[in-house]
DNA sequence: TTGTAGGCGTTATCAC
DNA sequence: GTGATAACGCCTACAA
């Protein structure tokens, strides 16, 4: 009797034609299609490593001595046109596949840049990937991305891992709980290349690629404040990041300008999450003088705020302003459209991507940019647009 | 005179604090912060490769061998207690950092799968990432992304890539101009696992992972049929891909069960890209006896055709009919809102990478699946809900 | 122009 | 229990 490999079910197992010469079943259960194991395979425990055609096999086939068809191979100089041809040729010919590894060993470079970022929710990183792969895959450089879910546990393990495969350079931005810098200060010793990206910190003496998040922040409460809102709120991120920090600054300081008084308990920091967005948001609501615009630290918190608002029948942007940070698509289409803080993603990646690649392929220490601040934009919608109604 | 190392400009520099002992400046210019080099660099030219501490290094330390180092290392039995905690503590007053790359090279497998993606812009992707970096990190594997950019000649580039780094098994999704496998076989006659997911091909013998996109696209066409839309056109993609070929088979045979009879200049396949969605729906919009629905391979061009529409004041769902697929953030916020299938995307990455860790844990062969067929959800929203009209 | 030999940092197989 | 020593696949002085 057959079981499904899956759900291990006997009663739902059908034959679904052929593949390699062999009976395909699909368990009707769970939509698995599968094929049996060959019976009789060869010599259990003894694993058969196929043996990859080498430099030396090739050396061997012609006659030739490794080195030899070491130097045929990357095209070195001293070396006459006949046997690189012959190399050249026989390596075709046997299907021949250098092994980075054995490279990278002896060479101690990877050509790899590795990149770790906390989420992968937003499209902000997706984004910044976008950008940074676009500058390293031009120069030769591989990117190895990895995730660290906003847990810093994670994102120890992860720079160990990077470490341990001899990245070239790491771009980093942290998880939201990182408040240990331990580290990235392994990097500094080694003289790894580092470069802190969005998510910075002032632990670490390193290039960093940010957003002026003080100056958005600020002409968002002023346009706010602008368009007649009395009584702003902040949602702001966790303080743990300077992005956060900024972006209270930026908003304290608009507030000050105009003269307007900060209410204290309509500012709330918190992590990151849907639902922290909207418990933090109903808060806000729901305070016996509620506020009459919302400044949120991101676009996602930013929308919670609208469609509660919605739900609620606050009329926006009559009776609630909202003002987001990032400009995700969905922005573009809530509702009267979410104003918000467009950030230039693509150059965040390029910027950094570049910045490392100078890092990496400098022999000496040479000048080295310590910051960079990219320029965000204000793009106005209707969440926010009721000067008309003035 | 110092000049700014980004934009070469010398007038524009200020003086901005101090770094690691070092003056830093900043162009006002361009926003560069920087640091001068050292004047005095160490043989310039003389790389001073910093020696990494080895096994060697504690072995000798010690006073053991380096077999017993590893051996201490790893846990393994037949190994005095004291010598293994000499060895543990040596390593981390040493900083000792195992170098993987050796250990690849001599175990030949590298726990490292690699994924391979056409693009970054719409978020299927980065989910499908999600999911299979959540099953992988578990299962203490890494994962190394690459993107093909929806080029052939990309793809094949980091499949040779892939393999030059020994990953231990790959999950590819392919791009739209993808018409030769050879790149692919290679994997096959190497033993090299390999999966394919979502842009499939039928020229591999591998195992794969799809929607149900015939099914998926039947329903959304036969629910606008129910919705009395009669004159339903289809947006396709290009039809290099068999997803784009079952979509338009579910569409075909959506609209035979109903005895719609189809005009073959509604149906248009091209390439995914926002600007061919554009030309391809102004088109279908400007035609002498336009359709009255238009069901779209994917929601950037169902967008597209609704924005199209707007302009034109073509009221939607009254006269125009939109379906998509992806259900991307944008489209529940969109308009009256996008009707469109939702993919199982986290899901597809998590089976991709259970499916992968079988096929690379298992020493011999096994049953393995050669096909999962998930399934998708028609969300309906406003662009294609006129039932209460009628 | 080509070959020889040593080394990159580990693990594994023997001996002892 | 522990220590030599040979792989792993490749690069590169140095020799020839």
């Amino acid at each position: 009797m057959i079981s499904c490999p899956k759900c291990s079910e006997v009663g739902s197992i059908m034959k679904a034609g052929y593949v390699r010469n062999k009976q395909r079943y699909v368990c009707k259960d769970c939509n698995y299609f599968f094929t049996l194991a060959n019976p009789e395979s060869p010599v259990p425990g003894k694993k058969a490593r196929r043996h990859q055609t080498t430099i030396i096999d090739i050396a061997r086939s012609i006659g030739v001595s490794n080195s030899t068809v070491s130097r045929a191979l990357h095209g070195h100089a001293d070396i006459s046109p006949e046997t690189r041809q012959a190399v050249l040729n026989m390596a075709s010919q046997m299907d021949y596949q250098p092994n980075q590894l054995a490279y990278n060993l002896v060479k101690s470079r990877t050509n790899t840049i590795g990149m770790i970022v906390p989420e992968f929710h937003n499209p902000f990183f997706p984004n910044v990937i976008i950008g940074a792969h676009h500058v390293l895959t031009e120069a030769g450089y591989n990117l190895t991305i990895m995730q660290s879910n906003e847990s810093y546990p994670v994102e120890v393990s992860n720079t160990k891992a990077m470490l341990a495969n001899r990245i070239d350079g790491l771009l980093i931005s942290l998880t939201q709980e990182t408040n240990n810098f331990d580290h990235l200060k392994v990097f500094e010793k080694r003289g790894i290349p580092l470069i802190l990206f969005n998510r910075v910190c002032d632990h670490v003496e390193v290039p960093k690629v940010v957003v002026n998040d003080f100056d958005a922040s600020f002409s968002a409460v002023e346009h706010l404040i602008l368009n007649g809102y009395e009584r702003i709120a902040h949602l702001g991120g966790p303080l743990t990041l300077l992005v956060s920090r900024e972006r209270l600054r930026g908003y304290r300081a608009a507030m000050e300008k105009h003269g307007k008084s900060i209410e204290e308990n309509m500012i709330i920091q918190g992590m990151f999450s849907q639902q922290k967005a909207r418990i933090y948001g109903k808060y806000l609501l729901e305070l016996e003088n509620r506020p009459d615009a919302i400044f949120a630290v991101n676009d996602s918190a930013a929308i919670e705020i609208m469609l509660l608002a919605m739900e609620k029948g606050i009329r926006i942007p009559e009776e609630l302003g909202v003002v987001g940070f990032s400009d995700n698509p969905e922005s573009a289409y809530i509702g009267p459209g979410l104003t918000t803080v467009r950030q230039p993603t693509l150059e965040m990646g390029t910027t950094t991507a570049e910045w490392i690649l100078q890092m990496v392929d400098s022999e000496t220490e040479i000048a080295m940019p310590t910051q960079k601040i990219l320029k965000t934009e204000l793009v106005v919608r209707g969440s926010s647009n009721r000067i008309r109604d003035i």
